[in-house]
DNA sequence: TAGTGGTCTAGACCACTTC
DNA sequence: AAGTGGTCTAGACCACTAG
């Protein structure tokens, strides 16, 4: 293994993390792609030559972070972005009463153009660079709750289509552009709706919405999307854990 | 150590898992208490007659879920409800273009009543169980912007005061009353704002606000708090991490 | 200098899956 | 039966903190 060394004994980076950062590494490269099933624990020790202590600790923190899905018995794999999975992990809007559902999309519209300037800044791209730009809408249980407004940068995604963009746009992204969401931020707001979005979600304009505001990026932490989302929580909220 | 044996093979507890239960009922016995450190590896390892590593993988654990906190070269410690541990595990509100602050609050009211139905069901109570009511704001950067309702379940706080409680609670529920909360679930709508509210906060009548609804839990799980916090977002936000 | 948690190793055995 | 990840042990050494 390489130490990594750059300068004074301050900066000290543990074996296991330097076996980590080279299997992400491994994973962004797409030499391992997601689905597929990563070489045995002492395959990869003697490969390193470190020990298989060592690779385990990388690849439970790998694990923790939902970057890799370990089963006992049968191997370690990288992590896809099944509906089941986004559902547990990206989306946290909820049904009141009911279980969690993958909501449906209605595909509304998708253009080019140059960033403005809030996008460039959300997704740090030089001014008036090319983005993409979709607007859909969202059913949860059968009722357009949510109205949504995304942003992508252009050069990331070539030859994006103009119509039948799936449901499932992670997994899209993964599937038709090798991009992996890793992960995001949201804020989220209570704003009045547009009288546009409140047409589309059966509301008076000017009803209370919840503005999610989401940046998503990927593994080596490149920002990928910026989604804006008016969602009316008359049947639904948005959850969050407190650990 | 006790194995743990009730059935048939199918149930499989890991030895560091009954460790890990053993130190979490020692914290929640009040036998280690909060910013307490506890005894070394080594020590629990020869007293519970495991290895240390086995103990080491239960202390690791407890740290990752923030019911200890490890320092390298110090010890091993229950975590204290530090205002800065609050701000980074509990408050989701941050302003929007400045830094997590803890905000002041001002009490309002303190008082004392039966639970209604949804109080009851919030805190997992008997239907008319004793339960005390406060009432109050919260100012994030000199403005107040949250006004905020909680219920407690009066059995668990014997002579709660009537004024001068303190503005971080979780703080004062751990050294009045031996209770820390150990986590919780919050839900978010956009509501608009009742005309009460809507003064207190610096809104016209009907303005969209936040209702984040929140249901805190001790360690054991038992129901704490129901919070019920109406938050202008025209100057901060509600953020979620996705991971 | 002594004591703490953090890393790394090596090896044994267990539980689960697949063939 | 073979192969995988999961648990458990024992021991060495490192990095950090305190006296």
């Amino acid at each position: 293994m390489a130490d990594g060394f750059a300068g004074a004994p301050p900066g000290f980076r543990p074996l296991y993390r330097q076996v980590k950062a080279l299997l992400i590494q491994r994973i962004s490269d797409r030499q391992w792609l997601p689905g597929q099933a990563i070489p045995a624990e002492p395959i990869i020790a003697a490969e390193l030559g470190v020990s298989q202590g060592t690779v385990r600790k990388a690849l439970d923190e790998m694990a923790a972070e939902n970057v890799l899905v370990r089963r006992q018995g049968r191997g370690t794999y990288v992590a896809r972005h099944d509906e089941a999975r986004i559902l547990f992990q990206f989306f946290k809007i909820v049904p009141d009463g009911g279980v969690p559902v993958f909501p449906d999309s209605r595909l509304r519209s998708v253009t080019q153009g140059v960033a403005d300037a809030a996008e460039s800044r959300a997704l740090a791209l030089a001014p008036a660079a090319p983005v993409i730009r979709i607007a859909r809408l969202r059913e949860i249980a059968g009722v357009v709750a949510i109205s949504e407004y995304l942003t992508l940068p252009a050069a990331l995604f070539p030859d994006f289509p103009g119509e039948d963009v799936p449901n499932n746009l992670y997994d899209f992204y993964a599937a038709r552009f090798g991009i992996t969401i890793s992960g995001g931020q949201e804020r989220v707001k209570a704003v009045a709706a547009s009288s546009d979005d409140a047409a589309h979600l059966g509301l008076v304009a000017g009803a209370p919405v919840l503005l999610i505001d989401r940046i998503a990026h990927a593994l080596d932490g490149t920002r990928i999307e910026w989604r804006r989302s008016y969602c009316s929580t008359e049947a639904c909220s948005y959850v969050g854990e407190l650990k």
